[in-house]
Formats: C-alpha cells, sequence, structure tokens
DNA sequence: AAATATATACGAAAGCTTTCGTAATTGCAA
DNA sequence: TTGCAATTACGAAAGCTTTCGTATATATTT
C-alpha cells in the first residue's frame, strides 16, 4: 500500500470518520474544521477550493488509496484501507527515519514529554500487562 | 525550529552520531549506510552524489538547521539542534496529523504490533512508574 | 610551474504534491 | 425548452525537495 501524503491523509480522516461521501461532502467538512480551527489571534487560514478537494481525489483514486462508486453523477468515495492499518505503515516509516527503527524510543518519548495522565497511563499499563501474558504464553 | 525534510533528517541523523564534519565526510557515510543496507537481491541503490550532499547541507544551513565553520577550505557542519529536541518537534507533528494529536494512541498502536520484547516493556513500565510518581507531587 | 584533484557556489532540471482555471457534462428549475 | 447550478475531467501553474552539471577557486602532486 502506497502512503498517503499529507494532503490525500486529511482525506482519508474525513472519510474513516464519516463513511462513503462525495467530494462536495469531504470538501465541506475539511473546510468546516478548518474555520472551528480558526481563533481569533490565528492567521485566517484559506479555505481549500472545491477543484483542488476533487483533483486530490482523483489522484488519491488512481494510487488505490480511495475507492470510488461512479453510478450516480456525484461519485462516492470510500478508503480502501482501515484506519488501523493505515497508521500501522506510517508509524513504521515515522520510526524508521526519525527513531532508527526503535519503537521503545518512540515510546519512551512520546510518554516522556507529553504529561499523560493518569487515566492515559493506566490504558498503558493495561495493554503492556496483556503484553506480558501473551509473551509468557508464547 | 523549521521541521527538516527526510532526506535533511538523514543528514541530521550522521550529524549526531558523528559529530561535526564536512560535507565530503556526511556524503561518505551517508554511501557506506547504503552499501551496508545493499543485499544481493534489492535492488542496487544508486549513491548519493557529493554535489547533492553539498545543496543540501548549504540549504539547510540558510534554513538554520545545521550551523558551519567556514574558516577552512573544507567547510564544518554541525547539527544545530539536537536530536531528541528534533525528534520531539517531529512525533508532535505526526501525532497531529496521523493520529488526531492523541499520544496515548501513538503509544497504543506502537506497543500492540510489533512484539516488543520483555526488556523493552520492562523500560517503559519503570518510565510509568517515574511519571505516576510526578503525578502524585503535581 | 603545470597538471591534477578537491572544494564551494549556483542555477536549473527533475520529480512530487497541491492549487487553480476552464471546458465539457449532467441535473434541475423557471 | 432554456437557463442556471453543480459535477467531473484535465492541464498547467505554483511551490517544495532533491539531483545534477558546470564554473570557479583552492590545495596537492608531479
Amino acid at each position: 500500500m502506497i502512503a498517503p501524503t499529507e494532503g490525500e491523509l486529511s482525506i482519508l480522516r474525513v472519510l474513516w470518520e464519516a463513511g462513503p461521501l462525495t467530494v462536495r461532502e469531504v470538501n465541506d467538512r475539511l473546510n468546516r474544521r478548518l474555520l472551528k480551527q480558526r481563533s481569533a489571534a490565528e492567521p485566517p487560514e484559506k479555505p481549500i477550493g472545491y477543484t483542488t478537494t476533487l483533483k486530490l481525489m482523483q489522484v488519491m483514486a488512481d494510487k488505490g488509496l480511495v475507492h470510488r462508486d461512479t453510478s450516480a453523477r456525484s461519485h462516492v468515495y470510500t478508503a480502501a484501507a482501515g484506519r488501523e492499518r493505515t497508521q500501522q505503515g506510517l508509524l513504521r516509516r515515522f520510526v524508521d527515519s526519525t527513531f532508527g527503527g526503535s519503537r521503545t524510543q518512540l515510546v519512551l518519548r512520546a510518554l516522556g514529554e507529553g504529561n499523560p495522565t493518569s487515566a492515559e497511563l493506566a490504558e498503558i499499563k493495561d495493554l503492556i500487562k496483556q503484553l506480558e501474558k501473551e509473551d509468557r504464553h508464547a
């Protein structure tokens, strides 16, 4: 599976969240998101043009990142790969390029500087317990 | 601090590992690394041209990613920011774009699918303990 | 000294992602 | 039907990173 670019990823996020959508719907959601993000002080982000989103999604269809149903006039697009699988692929690439392939280094860095809440820590501890169980059985 | 690109990051990795170096030395190490990576079956990766590395490092100097000492004929380059700080910045950006800003999601994904060894898990558990202590005091 | 090797500087090409303008098509409304 | 709105298709421009050729300067070797 080909890795999505930054812009493609923002479209995939919308599709994962809201299911199969038309270009118009995706573009609307992307721009609504921009509006929400904008606070008074920040520079007013320019909305994404409709044909920009269209073109991007056409390219994604060519790459196989999305499937599209062309039976209706407004084509309906679906993410080709699930969120988990895509995150997994991007994570691998990121760990390789930035942490020399060491997932542990990544985790330590992520936990070390971010003030994780006790709830988050608890969730991670639970997962570690599970993993240790599996390890014992293996 | 500006985020380094993929190619720039590979140069920073060399500088972090080996300290201040000339363009020639960086280029040699990049290509030696390529040679090591290459196994018999893989397509023979093309070595990186000297002027390519030179130009990239000049651009990095312009961006402020490296400092350079031009007192000698062969300029000597140094990484401007430390490895930890740079990793931290890249991590933040990655968590935002790929995990919607949730470090916890990233950690869970990183631990979940990678068969971490018990030594790795122990290291992470230690860190969690420390963090919980700090949390109590805060 | 002359020839050779090595360095930097610099512009431009190549390759990629994103943005945009415009034409052609289709559906809908007056 | 005619006109208007919305959609796709498509090429090209803009912007960025990477690669490369070449000119120029500086050292080294013969």
